[in-house]
DNA sequence: TGGAAGCCTGGTGT
DNA sequence: AACACCAGGCTTC
């Protein structure tokens, strides 16, 4: 925080974080681009965060800082910043990791390709229903659904469409699945209605569930209806402080088939289980990369 | 224990 | 423009 500037914050990293690749890529649903900056609630308050280079040109490999401000224009404080670091995942390694995989004929050069994506750290509760949301859907829709939760049940923070916290879980079990139904959950709505009400009744405890294993935790939240492998190492890698977790869906399953010669009959666990194995406690990272490397390259955009 | 069907409905492509 | 068909899974049978 920078005494002259109270309402401005500068994070630095290295390399430069490509902020459309974390923030809009899947991971997280409620950025929105406004010009050439991202806008979105972390904790409760809503933020203006934008890199050094315009969004959208590929990220450098150079140090670079990123601006970053609050929507109310009040002074942002060491806690903000705090904050905002641990959701960014600055105090990750990305340099060992990068050398690590350097010498991978996949993830080598998609590392060199998008050397900004990095993995976030969300909130626990918002992270788990947005990818309860994600069954059988696709990006834009899972958008949809998360945020038409967050207006209609969440405490308001900024003037904008988006300003919004994303509700309790105590508060969206008192809301129910027929709410939620015409939200546009469809089938979901169950699962996200029976979800906060399991969670609001503190089974499983989230926090309990960030300080368990691996193992521990992945079991904890598969015993929720509607949260199956996927959805449930999706969330214990964007929010619960689980980088070992591999979700497997049919893009990373086909990348690997591709890549590493992955029989294509082998189930979606197993699959998961090799490439924990494979790729060890940083296994997420390599996960997007190979999720990122295979929509971009679908999309026709790659950058290998 | 594995595998297939059904689920809601907005996106996406034709 | 309208209309299939599909989609970043889950539960159930």
């Amino acid at each position: 925080v920078d005494p002259e500037r109270p309402g401005v914050l500068t994070l630095s990293a290295s390399p430069a974080i490509d902020l459309e690749a974390t923030l809009d890529g899947g991971q997280a649903f409620r950025w929105w681009r406004e010009g050439e900056s991202y806008r979105g609630v972390v904790g409760r308050r809503a933020y203006r965060v934008s890199g050094r280079s315009p969004a959208g040109a590929p990220a450098t490999t150079e140090a670079s800082e990123m601006v970053v401000e609050a929507v109310d224009d009040w002074p942002l404080t060491p806690r903000d910043e705090a904050m905002l670091r641990r959701y960014l995942g600055l105090d990750y390694d990305f340099a060992a990791f990068a050398a690590r995989f350097a010498g991978d004929p996949c993830i080598g050069p998609a590392i060199t390709g998008w050397p900004g994506l990095r993995v976030l750290r969300q909130d626990r509760w918002e992270c788990l229903v947005a990818f309860i949301c994600s069954s059988t859907s696709n990006i834009p829709r899972i958008k949809q659904n998360v945020n038409a939760i967050a207006v209609a049940y969440g405490d308001r923070v900024g003037p904008g469409p988006h300003d919004f916290v994303f509700p309790s879980a105590p508060r969206l079990a008192e809301v129910g699945e027929a709410p939620l139904r015409e939200l546009g959950l469809g089938f979901r709505a169950r699962f996200v209605a029976r979800a906060a009400q399991a969670i609001a009744s503190g089974q499983p405890d989230l926090e309990a569930v960030a300080a368990m294993s691996y193992e521990q935790a992945l079991e904890s939240l598969m015993r929720l209806y509607g949260v199956g492998m996927k959805v449930a190492d999706c969330a214990l890698a964007f929010a619960f402080d689980k980088p070992q977790a591999f979700p497997v869906d049919r893009w990373v399953k086909r990348a690997l088939e591709e890549w590493y010669r992955i029989p294509e009959k082998l189930s979606m666990e197993r699959t998961a289980a090799w490439a924990r194995a494979r790729f060890g406690p940083d296994a997420v990272y390599v996960n997007q990369y190979l999720f990122h490397r295979q929509r971009l390259t679908a999309r026709g955009v790659s950058r290998v």
